[in-house]
DNA sequence: TGGGCTATGTGCACAAGTGGACAGACGTGA
DNA sequence: TCACGTCTGTCCACTTGTGCACATAGCCCA
C-alpha cells in the first residue's frame, strides 16, 4: 500500500530498459499489456531499408542495436548505438513508414517490444508519456548530429576510443567489448588494417589489450583521454533533457550515452 | 465556389514553403492564424545550444538554414541543410527543450514562423497534420543519418559536389551558390586551402567557375557525376514518405532534397 | 581611380588513412 | 591433438587531406 514500495516493486518488474523504467506507474500501466520480451542474437536484423516499421524495440541489459546506412558499394556504415538508455524503430517517425536505415543487433540479448500502434495510442492518452518519448527522440537526434560532426572532424584514433567507451557505457561492462578488428573497422568506416594499427598503438600505451574477438580495456581514463568529447556532449544533453522526468532511483539507469 | 480554384488560390497565398503548401486546406486553416512572415539575413542565428526552442521556422523561397554542431576547438561543424522543403526548430523534439545545435541562416531570405505551442495544439486536433509533421521529421532524420555516413566514407571532392548540388536544389538557383571558399571549407569541416584546391580541380575540368564569394555551376551533370549519391538517397526517401500526402500540383514543390 | 580589405591560388612539408598482401596465432570442432 | 578457418599483426607503396605561408586578384568605398 505504500506508494514508494509499490513503485519500487513495479520498477523492479519492468524490463531493464531505462526509458521504460523512467515512465510513471500510470504511464507504464498503459504500455504494460502490450510489452513483450524477446531475445535477439548478434547481427540479427531488426529492420532493413524499406521495411514497414511497426514495432519499437527497447534493448535491455547488455544488448545493443546500431543504425546502419547502406552505401553504394555495399559497405554499410554504422552511425549510432542504442542500448538500454533508449529504443529503436518508429521513435521519431511514429511508425508505419519505410525504414531508412538498417537496424541491426550489435550485441545480442533481451529486447522489450511494443507495437508502434499501441505506443502511439498510449501517447494520445497521456501527455507525460508523449513528453518523455519526444524528449528521447530529441536525445537521439542530438546523438546523430554529434556523430555527423564527429565523423567530419575527429581522427580515427579519437573515434575508436569514443566508440569503445560508448559501447561499454551501454552494456555496463567496464572492462571489455566483444568486437573483432574487422567489425570495429566497419563501424568506423575505415580499413581493417588501420583499425588494427590504432588498437596496436593503444595496446603499446597500456590502454587496452586485445583478444581474438574482444577488446579488453586496461586503463579507462587513458582511453577517455584519447577519445573526442562527443560522447560527453551527448551524455550531457541526455541528462539535461531527461533530468527530472520521473527519475528512477538508480543512478546508473540515468542515461548511459555516447 | 469551385473547390479546385479555391484550393489553388489558397495555396497561392501561402508562404513559399513546401511543407506548408502540402497541408490540406483544413489543416492549414488551423495554422494560418499563427503564421507570421519574417526575413532573416545570412549568418543570423535562429538558435544556439541551450536555447529554449519555442518557434518553428519554415524557410521560404531561396532561404536556407543549417544545423551546426559546436566543437571543442570552437570550429562549428555543419551537418544538414534545410530549405523550403522543410522546417527547423522543434520538429522532432516538439519544442520547449534546450537546443542541441546551433541553427543558422546560411542564405538569407523570408521565413514563416509558428510558435511551437500553436503547432502542437493544432497537431492534437488533426491526425493528418500530425502525420505530415511526423513524416517530415522522419525525412529530416534520414537526412542526418545519410550525412553521418557520408562524412564517414566519402571523399571531400564528392562531398563538395554533393553540397553544391544540395544547396542549388533548395534555393532553386541552378547556376550559382553564394559561398566563399572559406565558408565551403567550414561546411565540410576541412581546411580552406584544400577546399580551394578541390574547386580548382572542378574548374579545370570545366564543371564550374569561381567568382569572389560565389560558385558558378557550368556543367550540372558533370557535378552530379563527381558527387556521392547521398543526395539522391535522401531525396528518394522524401519522395517515398511524402508522396501522396496531399500533393501539391506544382512538381517543383515536391521535395527538393539533399 | 586608387587604397585597403578580404578572398583566392598555389607551394611545400608533413600527417593521416588506404588497400593489398602475407605470415602466423588462436581456437573450435572433429 | 590435429586441421582448418578465421582473426590478428605488420609491411609497403600510394592517395588524401592538413596547416602554414605568401603572393595576387577582385571589389567596395572614399
Amino acid at each position: 500500500m505504500d506508494a514508494r514500495i509499490s513503485k519500487t516493486t513495479e520498477i523492479g518488474s519492468r524490463p531493464a530498459n531505462n526509458l521504460l523504467r523512467r515512465l510513471s506507474p500510470a504511464d507504464y500501466a498503459l504500455l504494460a499489456p502490450h510489452v513483450t520480451l524477446d531475445t535477439a542474437g548478434a547481427n540479427e536484423l531488426l529492420y532493413s531499408p524499406g521495411d514497414d516499421v511497426q514495432v519499437v524495440h527497447f534493448p535491455c541489459g547488455p544488448s545493443l542495436a546500431t543504425f546502419l546506412v547502406p552505401n553504394e558499394d555495399g559497405r554499410d556504415v554504422e552511425t549510432i548505438l542504442v542500448g538500454r538508455e533508449g529504443a529503436v524503430g518508429g521513435i521519431v517517425s511514429e511508425g508505419f513508414l519505410p525504414a531508412y536505415t538498417r537496424i541491426c543487433v550489435k550485441f545480442g540479448g533481451p529486447f522489450a517490444r511494443i507495437h508502434v500502434a499501441k505506443l502511439e495510442a498510449a501517447k494520445m492518452r497521456s501527455a507525460s508519456l508523449r513528453n518523455i518519448f519526444a524528449r528521447y527522440a530529441d536525445c537521439m537526434l542530438a546523438q546523430i548530429f554529434q556523430s555527423t560532426a564527429c565523423n567530419a572532424i575527429h581522427s580515427i584514433e579519437q573515434r575508436t576510443a569514443k566508440w569503445i567507451i560508448a559501447a561499454m557505457e551501454r552494456t555496463g561492462d567496464e572492462s571489455s567489448v566483444p568486437l573483432t578488428h574487422e567489425q570495429l573497422a566497419t563501424l568506423l568506416g575505415v580499413g581493417r588494417s588501420y583499425a588494427s594499427r590504432v588498437l596496436q598503438s593503444f595496446k603499446a600505451e597500456g590502454v587496452l589489450d586485445t583478444r581474438r574477438g574482444a577488446i579488453l580495456v586496461r586503463n579507462l581514463d587513458g582511453l577517455r583521454l584519447r577519445a573526442c568529447l562527443c560522447n560527453d556532449a551527448v551524455k550531457m544533453h541526455f541528462e539535461e533533457v531527461l533530468r527530472g522526468v520521473y527519475p528512477t532511483e538508480e543512478a546508473d539507469l540515468s542515461s548511459a550515452q555516447g
